[in-house]
DNA sequence: CCGATTTCAGGATCACTGATATCT
DNA sequence: CAGATATCAGTGGTCCTGAAATCG
C-alpha cells in the first residue's frame, strides 16, 4: 500500500510528467535556436511521410488541434517552409506542401532533435532505450483505444 | 539514421511527452471530482512525509514554484486542509500544516492517483511497470545534475 | 548592506472549447 | 439539411521571470 514517505518520488504519473517537461524544454530551447519548435517539427516530417495533406489530416497525424495548426502553417508559410492552396477538387480544404526550404527545415530539425534525445537519454544503456521506446508505445497505443 | 517514414512515432522525446499529456489530463480529470489538482496532492503529501515546512521548502520538495505556491496555499486554506501561520522563530516564514481534514482529503487523492495509475499503465505487466519507473527515475536524476 | 522569504504581476506556450463562415 | 473544413476568440493550467515588501 506504501503510505506516507516516497509516495510523491514513486508516484509514476509524477515521474511521467517530470520527464515529460525537462524533454520538452530541452526540446524547446534547441528548436528555438533554429526559429522553430516542436509542432515545425511535427508537421514538415508528416508533410516529408505522407506527401500533401490537407490541415484536418494534416491535425489527425500530428495530434495538433485544428485551431492551432492554422497558426503552425501560418508560421510554417511565413518561413517559407510549407505552402498553403486552396484544393481545386474540394474548396473546403487547403492542401500543405513541403518545400525544398521546408526540407532543408526538416534535415536540420532531425539533427537538432536527435542531439537531444541523446542528452535526455544519456543515462540509459542502448537495450534500455529500446525498453523505454517499447513500454511507452505499449501505454501511448492504449490511449488511442480509449 | 531512419529518416522518412517512422520519424515522428519513434521520436522518444515525442512518445514522452505524449504519454505524459494523456496521462496529466487523466489526473487532472479525476483528482477535479474530489475538488483538487495535482499540486494539491504533491503539496498535503510531502507534509504529511515531512511534517510542518516553509513554502520555500515546500517549493523544493514539491518543485512548484514559489511564486505559484502561493495559490495552491491559498486553495487548500480556503478547503481547510492546510493551516498557514507565521513561523514565531523566523517572522519572514510561513508554517504550512496540515489538518485533520487534509490527512482525510490525503488518503481520498491517494486512492484516485493509485486508479489513474492503474488505468495508465494497464498495457504493462508488473515487471514492465518496475522497468519504467526504474528507467524514467534514471533520466530524472540525470535532470537534477545537470 | 546582503540575503532569504512571501507575494504579486505578468509572459509564453499549450491543451481544449465554442462559434462562425464556407463549402460538399 | 447534415456534415466537414478552416478560422478566430477565448479559457485555464503550467512554467518561468521580475520586482516589491518584509524580515534575519
Amino acid at each position: 500500500m506504501e503510505h506516507g514517505a516516497e509516495r510523491l518520488r514513486n508516484l509514476r504519473t509524477r515521474l511521467l510528467s517530470f520527464a515529460a517537461t525537462h524533454s520538452d524544454r530541452r526540446v524547446n530551447e534547441e528548436l528555438s535556436k533554429a526559429d522553430a519548435r516542436k509542432w515545425h517539427f511535427a508537421v514538415l516530417a508528416t508533410l516529408d511521410e505522407f506527401g500533401p495533406l490537407s490541415q484536418a489530416q494534416l491535425s489527425d497525424r500530428t495530434r495538433i488541434y485544428r485551431s492551432d495548426l492554422v497558426s503552425v502553417i501560418n508560421e510554417l508559410t511565413d518561413r517559407g517552409q510549407v505552402v498553403r492552396a486552396p484544393d481545386p477538387a474540394d474548396r473546403r480544404r487547403n492542401v500543405v506542401t513541403l518545400t525544398p526550404a521546408g526540407h532543408r527545415q526538416l534535415a536540420r530539425l532531425d539533427r537538432i532533435l536527435a542531439g537531444v534525445e541523446e542528452e535526455i537519454l544519456a543515462p540509459l544503456t542502448a537495450e534500455e532505450r529500446d525498453q523505454l521506446t517499447r513500454l511507452l508505445t505499449a501505454m501511448v497505443e492504449r490511449f488511442k483505444v480509449i
